[in-house]
DNA sequence: GCCCAGGGAATCG
DNA sequence: CGATTCCATGGG
């Protein structure tokens, strides 16, 4: 894959860290690289990132793609500092919401493709993340489109045709037959993107746990991180570990509304990166 | 309620 | 080093 003086440029960038973006969990098709540039695919697209203060630099696309895609893809039409703000002034000054804010504070909420989102988040259920990524990468090359420097990530319609024993050989163990239920609720219209935007967040969750292999959890990745639904507010192992460590008295959820689930990513990271166990 | 599924990473002894 | 634990969900 070569990048011949094909890229646009962002200047600026606040409350942004690309390196913060890609490692907060959400995105499993992105890599780091020696140089520390960040590429993947997303949108049927090998994309390359390459952040210099507060600069971005992205390859291979153009000033319209970024208008029409990326820039939505990335948030960067969304007011971080203003969310913070209010995050803050909800939390009446609390320390720990204080201190995961500054020190996530260039995390944002990727919007990816629901599909691919459905299917990553049941993948990452009971597994950790270097796995997580190989099952996703098997899936993309051995039924994903090629494009330019990698591949697609496959349809419901190829993964549904695959079946679960050739699913199983992408050693994604018991998660086969939960994508394979996932495929066929696509292809049958039982469960149906468009219709999920627009469920209220609560309809869409219990939408999504229809599938076999979704919960809680899984169900509030893929609207956080597929479906914009700021609101979402997924717990896992960290998310609990920190509410424990710092609210042992309870917390009070309900009060940060629909940035509860930007507010969870900044509680992930600090917990995950800050808390020795 | 409890254990297992399938597997590799993380952590422990 | 080998042994054990971890991980989110559904089914027996």
């Amino acid at each position: 894959m070569i990048y011949i003086n094909n890229y646009i440029e962002i200047y600026n960038l606040k409350d942004f860290s690309i390196h913060q973006i890609f490692d907060c969990g959400q995105c499993f098709r992105f890599d780091a690289d020696e140089n520390g540039d960040i590429s993947g695919i997303a949108y049927g697209k090998k994309i390359k990132f390459r952040q210099i203060n507060d600069t971005l630099r992205i390859y291979n696309i153009t000033n319209d793609e970024y208008d029409k895609l990326w820039k939505y893809y990335l948030s960067l039409d969304i007011d971080y500092s203003q969310i913070k703000r209010e995050l803050i002034q909800i939390s009446n000054n609390d320390s720990t919401i204080a201190a995961a804010i500054e020190y996530g504070h260039g995390i944002r909420i990727l919007r990816q493709e629901p599909w691919e989102m459905i299917c990553s988040f049941i993948i990452s259920q009971n597994n950790n993340i270097p796995r997580i990524k190989k099952i996703i990468s098997a899936m993309a090359f051995t039924y994903g489109e090629p494009i330019d420097g990698g591949y697609m990530f496959p349809s419901a319609d190829v993964l549904y045709n695959a079946g679960t024993e050739k699913l199983m050989e992408l050693k994604m163990g018991f998660r086969a037959k939960y994508i394979y239920d996932a495929a066929e609720r696509i292809l049958t219209g039982k469960l149906d993107i468009d219709e999920i935007k627009n469920l209220d967040t609560n309809s869409a969750m219990n939408k999504l746990m229809e599938v076999k292999g979704i919960g809680p959890k899984v169900a509030s990745c893929i609207l956080l991180f597929g479906f914009g639904r700021t609101d979402a507010f997924p717990v896992d192992v960290w998310i609990r570990r920190a509410l424990e460590n710092h609210y042992p008295e309870g917390f009070d959820l309900s009060v940060f509304g629909k940035y509860a689930g930007i507010l969870n990513q900044y509680l992930f990271y600090f917990e995950r990166y800050t808390n020795i166990r």
